[in-house]
DNA sequence: GTATACTCTGCAAACGATTGCAATACAAAG
DNA sequence: CTTTGTATTGCAATCGTTTGCAGAGTATAC
């Protein structure tokens, strides 16, 4: 590879000159960081970031940690924060944790050695502990809270959102609700939770724990979740139920079929997260969507900005609207025989 | 952050020693390495990877250049990718193209300047002249070969695979066999027009180029391919549809609702990739699935053992089965009334 | 002509690790 | 006692940049 005395000695100047044309270009004279650059450019020369990060101590790269990229809905993050960070030349490091605490702390101490200048991180139900590997990198926290005091946070409005779905649900007259929350060390399961009880509360419908099961976050958890709560009897089996992430919603709808019950007629379906399939399936499926790609390519901003402009005084909490999109999965309950 | 000189220090040893007692343990007494690990691991010091790589010129990274994680079959090639990568203490540096050459150039153009140690790419079709400027990094080319001679490849075997879906689709009685190919410069979809070719001539069935058009790889292109051949009279019109890839074979659908189609009674329809929603939808549609993640994982370890081992002599060239997976878009073409 | 300011460039010391070479200590062999 | 070998450690150069400081050159003001 091409460093920059090769530069130099073609340019007939010190190696000084050929790191300012590039990084401080007013600092030279006009003619010779022209003739700098081209000779640079001739030759196909790249500063290396490696030595340029070592000396600087800014590496020009940023951390991502996602629960799955499989997850179209972290696939979305992943795409927002890259396209993010490529617009202002910032490179990448991503890692998956699976929801697995453990693979969150490896991912952080691979992470710290390449030294990142910040870090956007979907937490772990652990990433409390975990995130004092650290040190005081900035951090921003994604989709949801780790529940560290003063962390800067970019979330949907996750409380809105379920109780616009669930005010749906009863507003066609839906009395037995039930829920398919996640895992609540998750900061989105609760708020969702939240706003579940809310919207019952508000149209007078009492809660009840037994209407209420919680899932893995996965297509199985949701199926087996919703199979509980579906097999009941007849008179006892909730209409209407609102499941609180994508893959969840998909073993709902399997749950459903393999019980036979049809959609919506015998059962309505609220699903939290868009995705491809929601939009395909016949119904359709009604969902709370949320803005997965302007939420981090937000965050990547922020985090950036933060980088560039000097650390901020106080914790930045963001929270962007979710938006309800009302589609096929919903319907009136059917009509009780009254025992 | 904390350095070797202050592990150093404290252990009353020299840095070269402690160096020394991480990449080299065997070249220091058994003694002094416990003492200095010990000391390394209270202090919580971690080797800085930028320098390291910089000494060693070897950055323990390596970079991924795909076509857009959003795509499900694409996020499962970073997750092999990342999973292999992950278990031998890789780091993983991604980029998405979107099948746009100019960005594939400006990823490979910041990505050498983290001076990688291979590169793993699903090569968009300018990717013959951008490979050019990353010099002689071993790159592994990954679901399609850009052309390049001499290049590493893993791939599946995409005739093969077209040439059983079709096959399946001419063993129901099926003759006139639409198709809905990609960019005839992707190595894929070549590849996959072959296979629909040879299928059809062994069934004794005359090769149409009208039957045949190419999309964009993308819901809109296979969508509007889909009207243009379904579109004709009903004679005329294709009662079975091959499509090229995940994204067009939703597109598809979608023009066959659009047309009143049912499917499979009045169309048959076979995708190429397997995918969330082809299981879901009713009725699910019959894939030829790829091993994606294996095909990635594998990218990923042949990589990391040609760094490891040594440069290999003849460029490797591995292709993996596909695997056909029969659902319920498929049936016998509806009865034609002769004319 | 001298003082002052300003522009441009180069020297050389960092950044934090790794590693060839040499030095030391000690044991074994002659 | 000398020689040879082995195990362990330290010194200092090195990877490719960036940057504080100082020096050289030129212009402007007095």
């Amino acid at each position: 590879m091409i460093d920059v005395d090769q530069v130099a000695n073609l340019a007939q100047v010190s190696r000084a000159t050929v790191s300012r044309a590039f990084t401080r270009p007013d600092l030279v004279n006009t003619k010779t960081r022209e003739r700098v650059l081209e000779i640079a450019n001739q030759l196909g020369y790249q500063p290396n970031q490696l030595a340029s990060a070592l000396r600087r101590g800014q590496s020009q790269s940023i951390g991502l940690i996602i629960s799955d990229v499989l997850n179209p809905g972290n696939a979305m993050l992943a795409k927002g924060v890259q396209d993010a960070a490529a617009k202002r030349d910032y490179t990448v490091f991503m890692f998956n944790t699976d929801e697995d605490s453990d693979k969150e702390r490896k991912a952080l101490e691979s992470l710290r050695s390449h030294m990142p200048q910040g870090l956007i991180i979907m937490p772990t139900a652990g990433a409390q502990e975990n995130l004092g590997l650290i040190g005081n990198l900035p951090v921003i926290e994604l989709d949801r809270a780790s529940g560290l005091k003063g962390a800067h946070t970019i979330m949907v409005d996750n409380i809105d959102g379920s109780k616009t779905a669930v005010q749906h649900l009863t507003s066609l007259g839906h009395k037995r609700i039930g829920m398919i929350a996640g895992s609540f060390d998750i900061s989105t399961a609760v708020e969702r939770h939240t706003g579940y009880k809310e919207a019952l509360a508000e149209a007078g419908i009492t809660y009840r724990d037994d209407l209420v099961q919680t899932g893995n976050h996965r297509e199985d958890g949701g199926r087996l979740a919703a199979h509980n709560l579906l097999s009941r009897p007849e008179g006892e089996r909730p209409t209407a139920l609102f499941v609180g992430n994508n893959e969840m919603t998909i073993g709902a709808i399997f749950a459903a079929r393999d019980l036979g019950l049809v959609i919506p007629a015998d059962l309505s379906i609220v699903g939290f997260d868009d995705s491809r399939w929601a939009k395909l399936l016949q119904p359709s499926i009604t969902v709370v969507a949320q803005p997965a790609y302007e939420l981090a390519y937000l965050a990547c901003e922020t985090l950036l900005d933060r980088l560039e402009r000097g650390r901020t005084q106080k914790p930045i909490q963001i929270r962007l609207a979710t938006n309800f999109i009302q589609r096929f999965s919903t319907a009136p309950p059917p009509i009780q025989v009254l025992s």
